[in-house]
DNA sequence: TGTACATCAGTGAACGCGCGTTCACTGATGTAC
DNA sequence: TGTACATCAGTGAACGCGCGTTCACTGATGTAC
């Protein structure tokens, strides 16, 4: 059935936009194919390239998509803290969770795609979508640290998401479940014991 | 010229598979192909067969031997340093240095092979090996730290090594040279003012 | 409002290419006498 | 030690396959009257 409406057209291209985010997170950008995409969304391959330039177009399109809904999803946390520590504490159970480390498809981008990123060409979009993306998540970190302006809470901001991607990446690359939960566990009571304004 | 002597063709073996353990960290398993590592070593992709009974074969081979590599230069560390502090001084300044972010393939595999081991299936050889790299690293990591046998000091490995593949994983994949550097330095300063026995 | 036609979103076959793997072949190496 | 022959490490063409991308086509949507 060729030829939707032009508001259906525009739906279609959110939903492949939004599948690429999971499926970019889950196999990253050079093993999930266009193909993939497409039919996950419900569509034919051949359409593709009337909604994006080329498969690294997409790639730009969905870290950028992803970068958002992370970022949103921060902001979410912030407004349902009562207070800074509230919110770390938050941020914390959620990053470090058993289920944001399984669902890698709806997980934080910072994590999925950093290798795909580092990957890479440095003039790639994508990666340069990803510096950014990684430079709004340690604003936000920042904002919400105690005497946020300076050294001392850009380290903490730069350590805190350090630390908070380097045990889910470990994590989810554990073929031992309790080694598993054990990084997540010991990163979490971290960062809950040295506080964010220690 | 076909049939080398026994003698060379161990050697060539084993540059196959310094070949792939190089290869491996820079591009990850999937996007470096058989032919790109045959060509590398020197020889034709027919060979290949010959030594390996598959790509994934291959795979679990090169992690196994990257694993080894890295524990020996980390052992080389314990070696050259007079206490524990000097050498985790000595293991901080040289994980978190620009020379190990820029230099992938000689770089440590559990940055570089993370998400590579992450995307395998629990069954995948490659991904069992890195899991026991891993181990290995924590316990080289443990038995370095005051009061090895506590859950503090479990917990201090398994942050210790969250927070160092985290910041060098971010760090690699920055297109913005000074925050880069900025994750790196701020890691080190980190992990050197609150030390692994605090 | 109804009709005629132009537009264009989506389809699926086709393209050239590189992949992992196989295999008949080559000729130096290894071995038996 | 020298010779004859078997072995087998490495070669490169070939396989089927999936990739990113292109394109002629279809028929519902959008538009002009």
């Amino acid at each position: 059935m060729p030829r939707v409406s032009r508001e259906q057209a525009e739906l279609n291209r959110e939903r492949i936009i939004q599948t690429a985010v999971r499926r970019f997170k889950i196999g990253g950008f050079s093993d999930v194919s266009v193909h993939d995409i497409m039919q996950d969304a419900g569509l034919t391959h051949g359409g593709f390239y009337g909604h994006f330039d080329s498969k690294d177009d997409l790639a730009a399109i969905a870290c950028t998509a992803a970068f958002d809904q992370s970022v949103d999803r921060w902001k979410a946390l912030v407004d349902g803290a009562t207070d800074e520590r509230a919110f770390f504490v938050s941020l914390y159970d959620y990053y470090l969770s058993a289920k944001q480390r399984d669902d890698v498809g709806s997980g934080c981008p910072a994590v999925a795609l950093a290798t795909d990123a580092s990957r890479e060409a440095k003039e790639q979009p994508a990666r340069q979508v990803y510096t950014s993306g990684i430079k709004t998540m340690l604003g936000l970190l920042q904002t919400f640290v105690r005497g946020r302006k300076t050294q001392k809470s850009r380290d903490k901001a730069l350590v805190q998401l350090s630390t908070m991607v380097g045990a889910v990446t470990l994590a989810r690359a554990m073929t031992d479940d309790k080694l598993s939960e054990e990084l997540l566990e010991a990163a979490r009571r971290h960062l809950k014991t040295h506080p964010f304004d220690d």
